[in-house]
DNA sequence: GGTATTTGACCTGT
DNA sequence: ACAGGTCAAATACC
């Protein structure tokens, strides 16, 4: 069995995964370096929260790939697969499923066989309007949901097959009166730029944010500030990526004011406000929420950052 | 013709 | 068995 690990005869995807904790470990130490001189934080606070949000990546990456099958088993799925002259993938399907499985279509032509992800990283935001994020989404599915009036839409990024991105978010609008929408992000962007955004929605990390961040661990508010290393920084709002939100190009047109029509619920439309008037305002009494919220003071409307939470070491990195 | 969306099928987890 | 998540063929749109 050992024999499998040998230089060399590695699977694919365990050297992939020893890349990325490799990598990581190397962005971990310059990570270290730069927090040593705290002058330097100061000044290049985005560039050390861009290369936290790298590690994080690179952490979800390493354990998607984990996930996706067990290295121990995937040598002898190969050979069994070889030795049955059929994808290992087929010969998976075919030894779950048993003597009487179903026919095993090829690899390609399988619909709906798919690694449900596990322990990738998540995030929910609620709004009261549609919000665009800063990245290209693609609907792959709608689904109707129990006790939930309205659909739950499905969106991965656009840069999956071209980057490898895996990220992804479902959107649905609540029940309520007044409908808000449920935004979960799953999974960290890998398709920008390390000094770009990384990470999914949350805004948080411009160094003049005088937002506050509650630890539902320690029952303390802190100045996001101090954890805003660990956030990406703030982007602009292009017109385009509220495509991402099922909207048209001419419905994007104006960036004041415009009325979207649902992609989500064919309920009546309901007007998206312009990302400047989106404070990221809201009372503390509505956070009912486990893990790290944040949230800015302000007055208008209403956005909700949840993020779950790893304590490494003195950081605390929030997911 | 290329790209995005829709939607039924099919899979996984509980 | 059921609910929820994803795939991919069909369809729509530009």
């Amino acid at each position: 069995m050992e024999s499998y690990y040998q230089p060399g005869c590695l699977p694919s995807n365990r050297i992939k995964a020893i890349q990325e904790l490799t990598e990581g470990q190397q962005l971990a130490n310059k990570l270290r370096e730069m927090l040593g001189q705290p002058e330097k934080v100061e000044c290049d606070c985005k560039s050390v929260d861009s290369i936290a949000v790298q590690i994080l990546g690179m952490f979800d990456n390493t354990l998607s790939i984990l996930n996706s099958y067990s290295f121990n088993e995937y040598p002898d799925i190969l050979t069994e697969a070889t030795r049955y002259n059929t994808s290992s993938l087929d010969y998976q399907k075919s030894q779950n499923c048993g003597e009487n499985a179903k026919f095993v279509r090829s690899e390609k032509n399988k619909r709906g066989c798919y690694k449900r992800r596990g322990n990738s990283s998540t995030s929910m935001k609620i709004t009261s309007s549609l919000i665009d994020d800063g990245y290209v989404w693609r609907k792959y599915g709608q689904k109707a949901i129990l006790n939930a009036k309205n659909q739950r839409n499905y969106f991965r990024c656009t840069h999956k097959d071209e980057k490898g991105c895996r990220a992804t978010k479902q959107v649905q609008k609540t029940n309520d009166e007044i409908p808000k929408y449920k935004t979960t992000y799953n999974g960290y962007h890998t398709c920008k730029k390390s000094h770009e955004v990384v990470y999914g929605i949350s805004d948080s990390l411009d160094c003049s944010d005088n937002s506050l961040i509650l630890d539902f661990k320690t029952n303390t508010l802190i100045e996001n500030k101090q954890v805003g290393l660990f956030y990406h920084s703030s982007k602009q709002i292009s017109k385009e990526n509220f495509s991402s939100l099922g909207l048209s190009q001419e419905q994007c047109s104006s960036s004041d004011n415009y009325t979207a029509s649902d992609p989500f619920t064919q309920l009546p439309d309901v007007p998206l406000e312009p990302m400047s008037t989106i404070s990221s305002g809201l009372d503390y009494e509505d956070m009912i929420f486990s893990g790290v919220f944040s949230s800015s003071s302000g007055t208008q409307g209403y956005e909700i950052d949840m993020f779950g939470s790893y304590d490494v070491g003195d950081f605390l990195f929030q997911l």
